[in-house]
DNA sequence: ATAACTTACGGTAGACGTAAGCATC
DNA sequence: GATGCTTACGTCTACCGTAAGTTAT
């Protein structure tokens, strides 16, 4: 049995029971694939994969317990490696983080820019995706940490950590009627054209329920997918907006005034998504510390032995 | 990486850090295992064992940590191979099984008796030891089970299934005057002289205690070490003696008289010894069944699962 | 015809064992 | 000198890639 061997295993079931797919992944050649996967099988005495029409097609039962087996072994093998490399050089290699668009963008990229520069030898990666795409990356350890408000299911695989809230605020253009008043509430807000995330986004329909629930329908005059396109339609006058605090800064964003709203909108909570039994670079600690102050390396290792 | 190397670290670690030994546990030259190390410090850039004056002498903080993962890795790998062998032909293997003396003479061995009529090709090897090393044993992956009396500390990488329990009996001559009485308590019992199991064994030391917080003094006229002793003596005349129900046969133990005393003295719970994590072949479920019928698979499975 | 897996075959890297070399006790 | 690890070297396996073969869409 070789480490390869279920490298190839898993590497197939993560490209469609393709061996073809699965080679270039491996940065092999197809056939070298092909027979990787039949010494292993003929090792075993067991067949792996489930083959119709000289075609792989699935898992057998016995294939699908070789399938979690082998990914533990190799991401205990990924663990050594990276601790290893934590032995001498701390200070090279990579850091692959999921996040959802927002933090990513924000949250994220803040601490990114001093990270850099404090490790210029780690290559840090940032992969974009929903809640429950960024939670299955870190499962699946293809990236090291997720940043992301919760999904609906979160896998026992994963750990998370409270990091940030996410606040909201109402962004309008400079010289609105609404900056005149001491307090804001609801009721003022829907007088006034609105421009708006598309449903799709979590944070749009957060915010759409708290006036539905109050039976108010807000003049959405514009919606829009990005936080970008959003500001500039606010700049143009087009309407006002809600808006997560930590995505708008009166410096950068000129022609923008802000109205606290954390009164009228829930806030959510962002959280950082570790894979339990991971082993973690000490830059990776230092990068969560710039991203989560309150979470240091001792608090993570306490909570990732816990439970 | 590979498991090879992976199994070299583990093997010098267990023949306290002797790289010749480890090299006759693999069955490979010396050179050969000297080399698997030195390939795999190269490789992850880290020194897993301490070197003073040419040798090993432990292992580093990055070792450590080293053999941990390897050793899961590899139970992982024994775990695939036994998942293999269980698809297609469950009938044959090895069973390795752990248990102290008493539970090895008795309770094993019964259990062993019809396993062996219902599985000829699976081999079946019994090692004795005590409660603690029996634990060990099997907490390292080197016994798919033991059988003992619980020892103080138990590690969190074994579950313990409570089994039988270990009841206490009187035995004697036939023609004896305990034999006339209708219920008998340790007034009587102290009357006669009696043979005793060594200090040196749990079982001799509890009875021990129940005289001795009665203030009583029993005559010992013989103490001995092995349970085939003391019944030859007492089948000579030389005395009565405290002995385990499950090691005498009414049967098999012509010449000895068998008086209950489960009132009288303590009674020891055995415990069943499983590591967590490890892949059980289904002949060892069924060999749990034999031993104590109320483990089923299920029921072994779900405690396996649970915490 | 194309996509996809397997078989065939030749080259090369690396793994292993024997033997020799060094160090320590 | 005995024990124990490393280096050196020759052999040989087995792994990999290229290329051809097979089968289903």
């Amino acid at each position: 049995m070789t480490l390869q061997q279920l490298r190839a295993v898993c590497e197939i079931v993560a490209n469609n029971y393709n061996i073809s797919r699965a080679a270039i992944a491996l940065h092999a050649s197809q056939p070298a694939v092909s027979k990787m996967l039949a010494s292993l099988e003929r090792e075993l005495g067991a067949g792996i994969f489930v083959r119709t029409k000289g075609r792989l097609t699935g898992l057998t039962e016995f294939g699908g317990n070789v399938c979690l087996l082998a990914r533990r072994m190799l991401h205990d093998a990924t663990s050594l490696a990276d601790m290893a490399a934590d032995c001498f050089s701390q200070e090279s290699g990579h850091l692959r983080i999921a996040a959802t668009h927002l933090h990513a963008r924000y949250a994220v990229l803040k601490a990114v820019k001093s990270f850099a520069r404090a490790y210029p030898n780690v290559g840090v990666e940032i992969t974009q995706a929903n809640p429950a795409v960024v939670v299955e990356l870190v499962a699946a350890g293809e990236t090291q940490l997720g940043v992301t408000t919760l999904p609906n299911a979160i896998p026992d695989q994963v750990l998370t950590l409270p990091a940030h809230k996410v606040e909201r605020c109402v962004i309008t253009p400079f010289a609105h009627p609404l900056l005149e008043l001491k307090k804001i509430g609801l009721h003022e807000i829907v007088k006034y054209p609105m421009v708006a995330y598309d449903h799709a986004f979590v944070s749009g329909r957060a915010v759409q329920e708290v006036f539905e629930r109050q039976g108010l329908r807000p003049r959405i005059v514009l919606k829009a997918t990005g936080a970008d396109v959003v500001k500039a339609a606010v700049v143009a006058g087009l309407g006002i907006a809600i808006f997560q605090t930590m995505a708008v800064d009166p410096e950068e964003d000129k022609g923008l005034a802000i109205i606290e709203a954390r009164h009228l909108f829930p806030s959510s909570q962002a959280h950082i998504i570790l894979r339990r039994g991971q082993y973690l670079r000490r830059f990776t600690y230092d990068f969560i510390a710039r991203l989560a102050p309150e979470w240091t390396q001792k608090k993570i290792e306490a909570r990732l032995s816990a439970r």
